[in-house]
DNA sequence: CGCGGGTTCCAAAGCGCTTTGGCTGCCTGC
DNA sequence: GCAGGCAGCCAAAGCGCTTTGGAACCCGCG
């Protein structure tokens, strides 16, 4: 059933069917009544191909995912995922996602654009002067970033949560609790939300006379098995950390493991936060001793992305505005005071 | 660029440009390399839409993922999605995932069969008489099952690993390791992989004259905690499994804290294997006490699909052959004799 | 009575590609 | 020398939608 069938159907032009359709004005209520109800009762949908190709809107978000042998998607991806499946169900949006080799996004960026294979793209995990950022920027499509990216000369939209607040609160907090031997397992320092919790834990350290030397961090990717290296090697230095503030629940499994296998305690010889981006399958509340976490939901930040993007491809949305989400400091057993 | 403005620029008809790009016999090779060399040199892409208008053909995959706000994404789903980048990635092939309601995914599936949205689609954790898949054989629209379905009366193509004998061979060790009470923490299941898991058991316990009760048997969502009460509660019982074989790593993890909460000890008190599908943030050989796997990397069956797929495709893979794939039984310090 | 101004609808021109159905030469074979 | 065949090219007709630029009609006003 195409539009043309639809229109003999009704003995209405083409033209006046598909305005009773797409709610322009210059068709009487009786005439596009008589047409939704037809459409309806036929179960007519515009072809999706045709419509894109006469309006150049396609109805689709895209994401360039980047891809490569030595390349892993971030489980994180899979929860901001299902958030944006929350919005987007109901409201008929798809989302394309388009692999590219991870050096270089920016050909494939190039291309959803040019083809107009989606209205609007959304980028995931910025760093500083995020070259895709600036790309998207001067090519003109609607975007949202999720997190931030720092140092660009130009305003764009973002959502992302106080990084910087989390970790400094999470600092302070130990501090409160006598500790000033505190240690950061951190994510890829290239990336902004890396930077940004440094950065809060460097604060909060230095606005109480303490400092967080570059021996005291580690910035790795983000598996169990870099949290145990770097715990280890953290609790074996010299002047081992007696609190340790871990960038991600994966990590801090194998932070966890490092600990015990030194014979040491939670939070008795030491103390421990993570980042929780609140996964289903793994919950800070259930580690053995129940994880002190600065908390804020990957999966809420996904619907609020499919949402803004959404309102940005029909164009009541329109600023640049950044969002900044305040993030839970959630306090559990495995934090004490300094030994 | 469009094909008018190339077509102009050769002095040449669109006709001829079209097929001379798209590899048809009736125009000249020297015509062609000077229509090729003149398309590159101009960066000319084929508009994607007006093609998919004129052809029906997408050049594009796809996936219903199911949603709802209890609904989780599986995260076994992003390594999956990196088998299929690294194929798809070079092929030009893009993913379109479609959310859909989880208890109505078959309306979504009819509307991208409808609109030619995607030229293939692949499905994922099928169940025995699985709707989705007889709903595409139906529709005839190329697809790959990523696992196997039971009881249909029609044959489709697949990519699935031996369920059953690798847990069949588990339990086989477990048995030669002089083990009798046996028990199975499993996935939903109303999935094959499942069924196909604790048949495998079944039959190895049964080849020995042991039986695999219903009381030894917990069947759950697969995450920490979900791994975490089956243990306890199994442990707990009238009569304990000396051997647990647990269907997930994720869930493996609660398993571990289970056995350790109740001052038990791995192989001493309980021997412990689990399914390993491969993530690269969590390692079986990095567990506390190294974790005996079955093994077969997810990863690697989403590049297989994505390349079967796109032989689908193109045409030039059109049987209906199911894959099975061997599993492999690795084995670390995590099993011992019974006690 | 005639005319400007709405309202409601329509024919037709795209959007950029593929594909059908020729048309033109040139070569071959009888 | 001519029918037949083939290689190489082209014009034009879609694919199904949106949108431009009217046309027809009815209204009220001067």
């Amino acid at each position: 059933m195409n539009l043309k069938q639809l229109s003999d159907m009704l003995a209405l032009s083409q033209t006046t069917v598909s305005r009773a359709l797409n709610g322009y004005p210059e068709v009487s209520e009786e005439t596009r009544r008589r047409v939704a109800d037809a459409a309806k009762r036929h179960g007519y949908r515009p072809n999706p191909s045709a419509r894109r190709l006469a309006t150049g809107k396609a109805g689709m978000i895209g994401y360039v995912l980047p891809t490569g042998a030595s390349v892993d998607i971030d489980p994180h991806f899979v929860e901001f995922l299902s958030g944006l499946g929350d919005y987007a169900r109901g409201h008929d949006l798809d989302l394309v996602l388009s692999p590219a080799d991870a050096s270089d996004e920016e050909t494939t960026y190039r291309r959803i654009v040019a083809n107009q294979q989606v209205d609007a793209v959304y980028v995931s995990s910025p760093c500083p002067a995020d070259r895709r950022v600036s790309l998207l920027n001067r090519l003109g499509i609607p975007f949202i970033v999720h997190g931030r990216s720092e140092g660009l000369d130009f305003d764009y939209a973002y959502v992302d949560i106080d990084n910087e607040a989390a970790f400094r609160d999470a600092a302070r907090l130990l501090i409160q609790l006598g500790h000033t031997r505190i240690a950061l397992i951190n994510g890829d320092i290239r990336q902004t939300f890396a930077i940004f919790r440094q950065r809060g834990m460097q604060r909060a350290l230095a606005d109480s006379g303490l400092a967080l030397p570059p021996s005291s961090i580690r910035s790795v990717a983000m598996t169990e098995e870099n949290g145990y290296r770097a715990a280890r090697s953290l609790l074996e230095s010299g002047t081992p950390p007696t609190a340790i503030v871990c960038s991600s629940l994966i990590m801090s499994l194998g932070v966890v493991r490092a600990i015990r296998d030194l014979g040491l305690s939670i939070p008795g010889d030491v103390s421990l936060v993570a980042h929780d981006d609140v996964f289903p399958w793994l919950r800070p509340e259930n580690f053995s001793v129940p994880l002190t976490t600065t908390r804020s939901s990957i999966r809420l930040a996904g619907q609020r992305i499919a949402e803004r993007l959404a309102a940005r491809i029909t164009g009541s949305e329109s600023g640049f505005e950044g969002e900044v989400w305040p993030v839970d400091l959630v306090v559990r057993a495995s934090i004490g005071s300094a030994p």
